[in-house]
DNA sequence: TTGATTCTTGAACGCTCAGTCATAAATTGG
DNA sequence: CCAATTTATGACTGAGCGTTCAAGAATCAA
């Protein structure tokens, strides 16, 4: 269950020549997965999405467990990179840790589409029993909570945070929030402009 | 489905006794809830908890929903009554607050038995589609993030507190938090030392 | 061309699930 | 005691589930 479909997904050289791009199916899948939940999605649904008959999905990536893992490692190379060029495109200030944070309350609170993340989703779903997801997670937010405590290390340097803060902590405590922000952007009560000044606060907390 | 097992829970002044408390066992149910996510458990898992049969389960509480949303009501009428009592025990202070924040930081990391929150373990896995379960969500978290800024609003008269704080950002943003927290908890990474530290930096948002 | 290999197709399998129901048991009102 | 009423019991049902598999199709090596 390591890298359960990582070998088959391999290109072979022998054999009928694979009909589908296993990145697109996975896509596809995963959006499913955010949408609805790990234990609700069916096969059948997998294979709507997909296009797909079972006997693909199978061969291709297992079983349902390792469509999941595929979609989840696809989903956090993506966003992490995503995360990382937030935090690294300008020079560090306030305005630009503000502006990574406020990604998350406009993408938690979008009308018609409050999934959430499909991270966060799947952890509170099938943690803390699933260790394939467990590490998965564990792996994914010790990266973001890498990459928040980087930009305030940055920024401490030019001046723009206080200097008395514990990396480590300070990059937990805006993972802390940004899984909080997902929580909340999940209740229809709660649109952008109620998630925006949390954002204001937890940068009072850091300068 | 307003309320779809209240009527039945009332005591019937006829016909035979039930032999159950319905609350005993809907506390059995909670924990089974709780425990795995709502699509997980099975009829047959409640039935072991609770030590009854299938038909007094349906009879008292109509389907396996109406079971959930009698859990979730009885978790969050006793979660929100601790959360009460911690909040005003002790006059104002900033370690009334940091206490009441290291509760969720100690529930969350227990050994062996991270399964966080059932209110926010049943939000994100069946919102945003079940109104049902959202209805509920919303107004646990908005008596939530009420107890959490009238503590705030009461700190700031005797002055442990900023004065310049909105009421409404306040308790979102402990709310936030909090859910945060809940989140983190569920990943065995994250040790109440790991944690701790995040509260510290809450509470220097405040002050 | 032949045989091995891989993928596609879709039917089929065994199982579990939420929910139902007929019957029996326990209680109340008259 | 006799209906009427409510609960307890547990077998049953029909649907849906994840997974398998045999047969056909497409490719490559030789």
């Amino acid at each position: 269950m390591m890298a359960p479909y990582s070998e088959k997904l391999s290109a072979a050289s022998r054999g009928r020549p694979r009909e589908f791009d296993p990145a697109v199916a996975i896509e596809a899948a995963a959006k499913v997965f955010w949408d609805q939940g790990y234990h609700v999605t069916s096969i059948e649904d997998l294979c709507d999405a997909t296009g797909l008959l079972r006997g693909s999905l199978y061969s291709a990536f297992g079983d349902k467990k390792g469509m999941l893992l595929a979609a989840i490692d696809q989903y956090a190379e993506k966003n992490l990179a995503r995360l990382a060029e937030s935090l690294t495109s300008s020079r560090p200030s306030r305005e630009g840790l503000r502006d990574a944070l406020l990604y998350y309350t406009r993408t938690a609170t979008v009308l018609g589409s409050r999934h959430g993340c499909l991270v966060t989703n799947t952890a509170l779903e099938m943690l803390p029993d699933d260790p394939d997801v467990a590490e998965r997670v564990e792996r994914i937010f010790r990266q973001m909570a890498s990459l928040l405590a980087a930009a305030v290390i940055r920024g401490q340097a030019t001046g723009v945070f206080k200097t008395d803060l514990d990396e480590r902590s300070v990059g937990n405590f805006l993972l802390c929030v940004i899984e909080g922000l997902r929580v909340l952007g999940k209740i229809k009560t709660y649109g952008e402009k109620d998630l925006a000044p949390i954002v204001d606060l937890v940068l009072a907390a850091l300068a």
